[in-house]
DNA sequence: CATCATTTAGTTGTGTGCAATTGAATTGTG
DNA sequence: CACAATTCAATTGCACACAACTAAATGATG
């Protein structure tokens, strides 16, 4: 049987964090080359696809689907209001919501955007079954380290209880 | 046979890399609560992995092993000079390169992080085989992206160049 | 040796990402 | 209805990432 030596242990968190981040700025390099187009972000192209998928939507169900926050999304989405991709519009029902409308050239934008995915499908060098396979490995211990997180910081605030 | 109408693919775009986004910050999310105790952030902590594996480097080693230019490294390497875990000397033999040397007390860090693989992997839920062939997929993955990425900036300049 | 290209850090500006706070609006409870 | 708790967006402050630029030092070339 064989034991790995503690201090190695760093080298391997080393390794495997560091290839999820450069997996994670490699594909961000790939989408800012072919994003460039259409000039968008790769953040503002993810919000772009929620609302193409979804339709409009309010900030906070945008947040949940993208896991981003009012503090990542109100600046980026000022900036989509500014390029004349959206509107932002107080909902009557409830005030206290905000509506991300698409303009009719938001809309439209759709169509050039139609041949990034392939674009970027073809930079992977993997197939539409190894991205999927992948993708569930990465929702799979994406959600194991939410859970995980969780539970650090449920353990931190029963200690910091205690000092209370 | 089954295809894929075109425009699925902006949802299967959003699924793989958004995943990657996901897990990543998922990831930067477990660290950020790990390393509270160590007063680092998740990309300091790479750094000093870098620095307890490799002795003292110039900057512009540890951004090769990292992946990271000046423009992130050098506020970053303030913040740990600050904190009193590095020094920053102009090199003798060229005084364009400045070494990053360890301090005791950044050399001493190294115990108290010894810990912090563990509770990261525990936190991932897959074991050392899982998490070696996530790796070994992700850096397959980046290396396809670069080379892309590469192909698509050469492109580009090429049109510039067309257009001159 | 003089000059030009290259290398190396640093700086600036833009755009996230997230914690913490604020303030307005809504909901729940008595 | 009053009032406390909650919800939601925005803001502030901090820390990356990265492109573009600057400045200093080095190396290469004629």
């Amino acid at each position: 049987m064989t034991t790995t030596p503690t201090a190695d242990w760093l080298r391997l968190d080393q390794q495997i964090c560091f290839s999820l981040n450069a997996a994670s700025r490699a594909f961000g390099g790939v989408y800012r080359v072919v994003l460039k187009d259409l000039g968008l972000t790769y953040p503002q192209y993810l919000v772009m696809l929620v609302l193409w998928e979804h339709g409009d939507l309010p900030v906070k169900k945008l947040g949940e689907h993208l896991r981003l926050d009012s503090g990542t999304l109100s600046p980026l989405l000022k900036r989509l209001e500014a390029a004349g991709l959206v509107r932002r519009e107080r909902s009557a029902r409830d005030e206290r919501s905000v509506e991300v409308r698409l303009t009719e050239e938001g809309a439209a934008l759709r169509e050039r955007a139609l041949q990034v995915p392939r674009r970027i499908a073809g930079a992977t060098g993997f197939d539409v079954d190894e991205i999927r396979e992948l993708r569930a490995r990465l929702d799979q211990l994406t959600a194991a380290l939410d859970a995980a997180a969780l539970e650090e910081t449920a353990a931190l605030e029963e200690s910091a209880e205690q000092g209370a």
